[in-house]
DNA sequence: CAGAATCCTTATCGATACTG
DNA sequence: CAGTATCGATAAGGATTCTG
């Protein structure tokens, strides 16, 4: 966690220095990873493409309530930050197709331990929250 | 991934159904999860708390730019979900501390493989960002 | 020390309309 | 089909002030 390549990022206890330093957690890759998978759709489209390649409006249908505006942001972003590649074919209408690249599939293992999680620990945190 | 226990969710492509549903995504643990974690400062906040118990300035010192507002937030939101436990020592002037509870501290291991995999491809995302 | 309360600025997001 | 452009509502976030 926090600084940089050195005191590489990790949630594990020991790993992590004693005083903590701060301003470095720009630089610190989890956060970079909460700024990649932090907003509201991300990881609803990148769960539909660890299925299959889908096209625009394929994926559109296919979360409800995600606008065509966020959807495209939210593929923008995907593909700026190299986990999904669009391929325009050029037919008539012309389709687009949107898949995850080799990098955004070595996030699905990485993200299936965090699902799996939370499928495990899905009632205490219900509990928790009723609680008050 | 998407509906609820029975289809659990999973970035593991064969897990999925094949013609997704829509709507139910509210009810997946998944996006859950993206509630949980998903706003500026909590992951931050966890990884100094796996570190060891703080104090409320301590945080706040911790972690520039961090308003105290928004330090107060994040504690109440992970108070809330059962991750993090606050108490109050009776002292004067009074100090209160924030620890991670168990669940909190469950949540460390899926965390590190997420902060493996950013160290690991940090380098990647960087050269596609770079390239546009 | 550990906050709550207020105000005010800025991102975020959705709805609508238009284009190649 | 696959978007872009524009606008208004809403929510997130920061600065400041006050309190037990």
């Amino acid at each position: 966690m926090f600084p940089t390549p050195a005191q590489a990022p990790s949630f594990a206890a020991a790993e992590l220095p004693a005083p903590v330093p701060s301003a470095d957690y720009q630089a610190c890759p989890v956060t970079e990873i909460a700024k990649l998978l932090g907003d509201k759709w991300t990881l609803l489209v990148i769960a539909l493409l660890a299925r299959r390649p889908y096209h625009y409006n394929e994926l559109h249908r296919s979360i409800e309530d995600l606008s065509r505006r966020m959807l495209t942001r939210t593929l923008r972003s995907l593909e700026a930050d190299g986990l999904v590649d669009r391929t325009v074919h050029p037919t008539i209408p012309p389709t687009v197709e949107y898949t995850l690249t080799p990098l955004g599939e070595s996030l699905l293992h990485p993200l299936s331990t965090l699902a799996d999680w939370a499928v495990d620990h899905a009632g205490e945190i219900g509990a928790a929250r009723a609680a008050r």
